[in-house]
DNA sequence: TTAGCCCTTGACGTATGCGTCAGGTAACGC
DNA sequence: GCGTTACCTGACGCATACGTCAAGGGCTAA
């Protein structure tokens, strides 16, 4: 017994885990861990110096790259976290991230809109080059 | 007579600009049109030390800010501008543009459907939140 | 000639998001 | 006690895309 050999969190230990385990089942490296901890994005408790990671930190973890995913800043981030913690109730907080999802995806409709524009410009500019092409095989 | 007051570009002056009045053309600063002569992206002629941009440069300039404007990297614009001197005919240059715009498409396409995806669970968490709020006051 | 303006080339500064040492500690097994 | 492992805290490095001096050159008007 002991799956990860360290810690030896008694009981219950399947809740807490150490920064290691945590990297591993998220996919990400420790030094990214570290570092949203020194961002103020995470808070793990500590057993000496040593991070212990409960459900808490973990969920937020998957909450914040579900958010870099999307395309947002960890700051961005940061403060819709702010937000979560400072209103028990979430009701800001989900007002102002809908808001910021919408505004996100307004962003995004618009720079797809701007692409699909040029591509169809590319394809008009392509079918011309061809159309030159031949041209000038022919000549 | 004398427009700019600098560089007597005696006559057809229209085509060729200074730094200062192309960067005002194109709402962007003389830094960055510096810069992006630094890392190859655009070779304006000289009359001694003096950047002279002629219509070429300020229509590669114009490629390059749509190119930003897209979401693309210098890097990859550059790699486009390569493609596009190398190519005379523009073809090869072509699809492989068209390429890179369609990945793109599908990049933000996909970040577009995970962020409504987002939001959808977000309205589901707000009804409930609201929900809540309400059972709460009548408790 | 001198002031004033625009231009030039370095070169360091900034924000973001980590990677990558370096140097040190704590607990384990043997 | 020793070696190994996993962890810790700095702290510098890197790429991107410029901002922001600093120091100097050249041309024009007064």
């Amino acid at each position: 017994m002991g799956e990860t050999g360290r810690l030896r969190l008694s009981e219950a230990a399947e809740q807490l885990q150490g920064i290691q385990e945590v990297a591993d089942s998220l996919g990400i490296t420790t030094r990214t861990l570290r570092f949203y901890e020194d961002r103020g994005l995470i808070e793990p408790r500590r057993v000496g110096t040593q991070r212990i990671y409960s459900k808490r930190e973990t969920a937020r973890m998957q909450l914040i790259l579900r958010g870099k995913r999307l395309g947002f800043s960890l700051r961005d981030i940061q403060e819709f976290l702010d937000l979560y913690d400072a209103d028990p109730q979430h009701l800001e907080q989900m007002r102002a991230l809908a808001g910021r999802c919408r505004e996100r995806i307004e962003e995004l409709e618009a720079q797809k809109a701007a692409l699909e524009q040029t591509v169809k410009e590319l394809a008009t500019i392509e079918r011309e080059a061809l159309a030159r092409v031949k041209g000038t095989e022919k000549s």
